[in-house]
DNA sequence: ACAATTACCTGTATGC
DNA sequence: TGCATACAGGTAATTG
């Protein structure tokens, strides 16, 4: 899930969450709980109300009264329900039982996903957050921060930069395809060799790309789903991303849209459009 | 110190 | 019908 989706799950949360006392906490998968034992997080967690959701980057925020902050990442296929009972189990990595008697969950089929808690106090100390770069709708993220940042990456490309999450928060593969496709900027080129006005145009893009996918709900390729349940719709507006063989919806030229692996991961692209 | 590869997981689609 | 392979919204550890 990338930055598009997760914000479209805090949005979807019921808003009666918040007040909720939780009861009680479950961790199926202690392995996937980070800097924190599962007795900690349990005891921190017992007792303490909702307060607030939010998000930096992927993570997920869920603010307690007490000052502790619950923190959720869904890796490449987690879910977040809110359920009148703990059944069913499948694929539950953890949940919280509510003082009215529902359970706020975590399901991850792959088990990817990732489990802390933090004092908000502290967040940005926190091991997730040190290293996490800006978020792509703040003032402080400019051309020339990308420029001096682009400069850090030896021989990484563009693609992969934007992979990384130290560069900007949130994006992840579907949307750095697009981003790049947007920006008609080549995703093999070495990072460090972009111009400020290309690292603009890119900037640009990202802001475009992620405040619209966000607007339609986020991508449902396969699995995606918000707190509701929902599917996003943004898979209908790819224009490159999964279109391999597919004519350029730019340069129109036929079965152009190309697929090639960086870093394992696939990349797809339009080598007319994008220099 | 750095870049490239592997590891962590399960589910689904495809081809023999 | 197996069975083997490839691939999937991510990141960390390991290898060279």
């Amino acid at each position: 899930m990338e930055l598009p989706e997760v914000e479209n799950v805090l949005r979807t949360l019921p808003r009666d969450l918040v007040g909720r006392r939780i009861k009680r906490s479950i961790v199926i998968f202690p392995q996937r709980v980070c800097c924190v034992t599962s007795a900690v997080l349990h005891r921190r967690l017992k007792g303490a109300a909702l307060a607030a959701f939010d998000r930096r980057g992927k993570f997920i925020l869920l603010h307690l009264d007490t000052g502790a902050v619950l923190i959720w990442h869904l890796g490449m296929s987690g879910r977040v329900s809110v359920e009148a009972s703990l059944a069913p189990m499948k694929h539950l990595l953890m949940a919280v039982r509510l003082d009215d008697g529902r359970f706020l969950k975590l399901y991850d089929a792959r088990r990817f996903g990732r489990i802390s808690l933090a004092e908000s106090d502290h967040l940005p100390s926190h091991p997730f957050f040190a290293r996490l770069g800006l978020e792509y709708d703040d003032p402080a993220l400019t051309p020339d921060a990308l420029l001096v940042s682009a400069r850090g990456f030896r021989k990484r490309s563009v693609k992969e930069a934007l992979l990384d999450q130290s560069f900007v928060a949130g994006l992840g593969n579907i949307y750095a395809s697009e981003v790049l496709f947007s920006a008609r900027i080549d995703p093999r080129r070495p990072v460090r060799t972009l111009s400020r006005r290309e690292l603009a145009r890119l900037l640009d893009s990202i802001r475009g790309i992620l405040h619209e996918a966000t607007t339609h709900g986020g991508t449902s390729i396969r699995d995606y789903v918000d707190a509701q349940g929902r599917r996003g719709d943004y898979q209908y507006l790819l224009k490159v991303y999964g279109r391999t063989g597919e004519p350029c919806p730019h340069c129109g030229s036929s079965s152009s849209i190309m697929r090639i692996v960086q870093g394992g991961r696939s990349t797809f692209f339009c080598p007319r459009c994008q220099k």
